[in-house]
DNA sequence: AGAGTAACCGAACGATCGGTCGGGACAAGG
DNA sequence: CCTTGTCCCGACCGATCGTTCGGTTACTCT
């Protein structure tokens, strides 16, 4: 077999570690010698498994955007009434981002000074609208408040949910991936108010 | 008077145009050549106002931090029942955001690579250690919900807010301040669920 | 053992980084 | 008129940027 050569750097494994790097100093903030010595292996090593600095960012955000997408093929958010697709979809988007909590981290985080990170700014767009159509359904069908625009609301929901990837660390010591996602759920759905 | 030289830079009109441009292109991301194209002056030039790239960075975020900081001294925000000084400074929040829209941009976006970096995170902590306190209160007095954790909730809603400044821009197009503020007060309150 | 190659390295590339320097243009005050 | 100080500039600094290159090590396969 021609795999596994051990203690040595594949693009998956490398990447990995960068893109803790790139989460902790931003990726502009991030040189190749920061990598190097995250990594432990010379600055011009790492070009022996990647392309550069940019091919990192793409796999990175292409593993974050396909757990995204996902979702959507999913049976549950494909058929059923709107209001309990919006709720399912709500409840994987919780699990996928943290489930792939670094790459989302940056696919989150990208500002669109290169090429790579217009195209994901697109993609991310391309989600948003896919579930704001399924707000703009529930609503139709009477399930979800009318006085809050389908657009704000939307923005608003995502806002939550993102916002989980400035906080949420995967240490025994915070609140658990359960406990976060059925939180979510509540306010998102219930709201803070004590509910009757 | 010894004032207005006009058609000139104050370190406040240069202020301006640098958070504008840090916050198309991220802080890092943005050299001084950028801002010297953005300012219309050579880049030697921006030294006779301020003292460099960081100086920059330190006046935006503390004009955002006395914003905040402005609202907990407000009398709304000091006396009363807890759940109505909570939905009080939830609203106020959305308003100096939205006042302070690029100032604000820029603090939620900073990441901890240099000392003044640091110095904001720690007092965007700080602010939001208030808060949570306020929302405790809350739960105290029976006035919110207690299947959802303080620290938890505090941390969505701060997500949901801060979340306006990646999408709100204040032309006329797109959804006014105050659509705004009343739909996150809703949201946050009362959830996406139809009430009765 | 010898060939082939994956993994790695130090040194250096041109470009750009944040910042400095000496001096010129220009208006205000005498 | 001349001085003074504000405002601005081009040229340049050492350091660092992402990337390239020639060459060495070490493992696999025959």
């Amino acid at each position: 077999m021609t795999t596994a050569r051990r203690d040595t750097y594949t693009p998956e494994t490398l990447l990995s570690v960068a893109v803790r790097v790139f989460n902790e100093r931003g990726y502009d903030g991030t040189s190749m010698e920061h990598l190097s010595k995250a990594a432990g292996i010379s600055k011009s090593s790492i070009y022996h498994h990647v392309a550069g600095k940019e091919e990192l960012l793409r796999r990175a955000v292409t593993r974050a955007l396909d757990g995204l997408f996902g979702i959507l093929e999913e049976e549950h958010a494909r058929v059923g009434r709107a209001a309990e697709r919006l709720e399912y979809v709500v409840r994987r988007m919780v699990e996928v981002l943290l489930a792939e909590l670094p790459y989302v981290t940056l696919l989150l985080r990208v500002r669109g000074n290169t090429a790579t990170e217009r195209w994901a700014l697109e993609r991310r767009r391309e989600f948003d609208h896919r579930v704001a159509e399924l707000l703009k359904a529930a609503a139709a069908e009477g399930d979800v408040r009318g006085d809050v625009e389908v657009r704000l609301a939307t923005r608003l929901v995502f806002g939550m949910i993102n916002s989980i990837v400035e906080w949420y660390r995967p240490d025994g010591r915070g609140s658990s991936a359960r406990e976060v996602r059925d939180a979510v759920v509540r306010l998102v759905f219930g709201g803070l108010r004590k509910e009757a």
